[in-house]
DNA sequence: TGACATCAACGAAAAACTTCGTATGATTGC
DNA sequence: GCAATCATACGAAGTTTTTCGTTGATGTCA
């Protein structure tokens, strides 16, 4: 009973996880300065976020040094293949394959990207074999 | 300055708006009554969410009999469209091909559902040529 | 017509999310 | 050593989400 699976991050979380999974583990500072070129949010702001999550249990603290210093959890892809379930219970019918379906037929994808996309649908027909 | 952007409907709304788009305009007791086969959500729980909706323009509203009858104002799929461009950009960095690789590779698909995604392939490659 | 059912509206409460001010303790530079 | 700086922690306020109870209006039917 001690660990479940983990919460779906929020919007300002999982902008924080983006972060942490581009620059590796780092401290509520290193954050700020990323998260803050565009938009404006208060360093403590920062702070009480990360504090959150390592209660959720989404990143964990390194707390040796004076800065503690956060990581993700989760790693990126982990993270990305449970908003992708999430998404597909919620609004596909739990169908995964509606959910591509849909994401392909609704935007421009140029022919590299249709090439990538067909080998790896090569690459998963050879094992469902 | 009057029809912004459709917000993103949370979860609870997310439900009501699948059973709209199942049983088209329904009354809050329609809605109701298919929500409630499983989990138990109270009437006016129901009815909150759909006067909430219908604030946030997620919904159309007919008061003309005394049960009003709700519609969603977005199709199902223009919704997911805008739900997958939005985790796209919030989990992706902006990449909707990203997004749809990792939704192939993190699932078994079967041959035939293979074979409908390579079909879309090819129509989609025909098209940008 | 009077009791009962049905419905919308309203308000309120609890939880989650977002934001930040202030307090307090550690570190550093002069 | 002391002031300025940098860090965490705490608490609080505002917003959104989810939930429902209550009220009052309208309709039904025996």
């Amino acid at each position: 009973m001690s660990d479940r699976q983990p919460p779906r991050p929020t919007d300002s979380e999982l902008a924080i996880l983006g972060v942490l999974w581009e620059r590796g583990p780092s401290t509520v500072r290193d954050v700020h300065e990323q998260l803050n070129k565009d938009g404006s949010t208060g360093y403590t702001t920062i702070l009480k976020l990360l504090q959150i999550m390592t209660e959720k249990g989404l990143v964990v603290r390194d707390e040796t040094e004076r800065a503690h210093v956060y990581q993700s959890r989760y790693g990126e892809q982990k993270t990305q293949r449970q908003l992708l379930a999430d998404l597909a219970e919620r609004a596909f019918g739990g169908s995964a394959t509606k959910l591509v379906m849909q994401a392909l037929s609704s935007r421009k994808t140029n022919a590299a990207e249709l090439n990538a996309i067909r080998e790896l649908l090569d690459t998963l027909e050879g094992e469902s074999r």
